[in-house]
DNA sequence: TATTGTTATACTCTATAACTATA
DNA sequence: TATAGTTATAGAGTATAACAATA
């Protein structure tokens, strides 16, 4: 259990760092955007999914997720084909083209990451990681059993 | 020096962690925007300054920057006076009634994150703090450095 | 002529609500 | 009647460019 000042020191680095992921995107190529990238992060490593449980990963709504969605298969970076269990739903899967793109915004993040962050060590770089993987999983966590407002 | 697939990580979870910053966003009262808490948290922890420097601090365009302070100043929580130096510019300062929306907004947040990570350590919540606080800077060299496009 | 700050405009991302098609 | 997804609309945040006042 930790004290008020370290949380609101936690509040005020995560308002910050919002700034990092705007330089971040900046980055990106013209039609790229961050919202549509990680779309197909999400797609690439957990593979076909439906628009419901793509909107719970990305924990926002499903009205916004639809419209990446349509943004990215528009570009043909995404194929949706009809779900042959429930005919409401379409089955979302990242395209040869989406990942074609996402090895190229991979490189693009690197190039930006290795310059900011180059005295900085593999052990710390993971550290962060992995607090940030755990910072989403606990709020993910309170978000799921909290929801019945 | 680090491998891509760290960095492409990285990127992912920086992505993924606007959602924690949007529910944390969601505890604020009303009239409190997640913008406007940032720049009574520097003024606080600065003190006084002038447009140009907050905007530096903030890492966002001084255009918007001056709308996020009238809309403070217009609430009452920022007091703006001449600078007797340079006529063109004023000098903002956290008022009374900026401090108390602080404290409020702080109380918000810790319930909110000691509910959430009720099972972190104060050590790894100071690790997590520490490193985004590096991270900020790190990036925040890169652009002191190459803003010369 | 350059700099500080403001305002106008446009674009991105998100949420709420209304709607459709199917379960 | 409830659920999956789409679309319309509104609001917050940011960037670019044009502008006013002062240096």
């Amino acid at each position: 259990m930790a004290e008020r000042k370290q949380y609101e020191e936690l509040a005020r680095q995560l308002g910050a760092i919002a700034a990092v992921r705007r330089d971040l995107g900046r980055t990106l190529p013209p039609e790229a955007s961050p919202a549509s990238v990680l779309v197909l992060a999400l797609l690439h490593e957990y593979g076909e999914m439906r628009m419901g449980k793509l909107a719970e990963l990305l924990a926002i709504d499903m009205s916004v997720t639809s419209r990446h969605v349509a943004y990215a298969a528009d570009r043909g970076w995404i194929d949706r084909h009809p779900d042959p269990l429930d005919k409401r739903s379409r089955l979302l899967r990242i395209s040869p083209r989406g990942d074609e793109l996402l090895e190229l915004v991979g490189t693009r993040y690197t190039e930006a990451l290795a310059t900011c962050l180059r005295d900085w060590s593999d052990e710390d770089l993971g550290s962060l990681i992995g607090l940030l993987a755990r910072l989403r999983e606990s709020f993910g966590d309170c978000r799921a059993r909290a929801p019945q407002a």
